[in-house]
DNA sequence: GCCAACGTTGGC
DNA sequence: GCCAACGTTGGC
């Protein structure tokens, strides 16, 4: 099983959205980006994932699970962009913030921390241990 | 609200 | 195919 992050502004589509979407989750629409777009194409079944709101919090708040690998995105004008459908697990106890990240030196290599633009992220084995043990998981 | 980083577009 | 101009993202 891999781990990735998913990026998200609160205030568009936020962790409160995605639950109450419940079991039948949500499409990942919207990316526009390649490389991205490539991550999601790289997403099996059953892969874990952090839902980190950008912006308003910037701190990653729960774990989603894919359960639809990458297909066109329904709202795309153009096929060539795709994303998988996730669903929301449970929230993190405690929330892990971007200075988190930042100070803790087992994560100085995490993509979120030194590419801030990227949406979505593979996350290592190990970074999402640490993580898991911030959130107090 | 600003601006750095990054990706994309389009003229040449 | 290069690169300047532009738009967007997201941290600060």
């Amino acid at each position: 099983m891999r781990y990735w992050l998913f990026k998200s502004e609160p205030d568009v589509f936020g962790w409160d959205h995605l639950v109450a979407k419940g079991d039948q989750g949500e499409e990942w629409d919207g990316v526009r980006n390649y490389q991205a777009r490539n991550f999601m194409r790289e997403m099996k079944l059953g892969d874990r994932g952090l839902f980190y709101h950008s912006n308003i919090g910037k701190e990653a708040v729960g774990i989603v699970e894919v359960i639809a690998e990458a297909h066109p995105d329904s709202k795309a004008a153009d096929p060539k962009w795709e994303c998988v459908d996730v669903k929301a697990i449970k929230p993190l106890p405690r929330p892990v913030s971007l200075d988190q990240a930042k100070s803790e030196p087992r994560l100085k290599d995490m993509v979120l921390v030194n590419n801030s633009r990227l949406s979505v992220q593979p996350v290592t084995e190990a970074e999402w241990k640490v993580v898991m043990e911030l959130a107090g998981l």
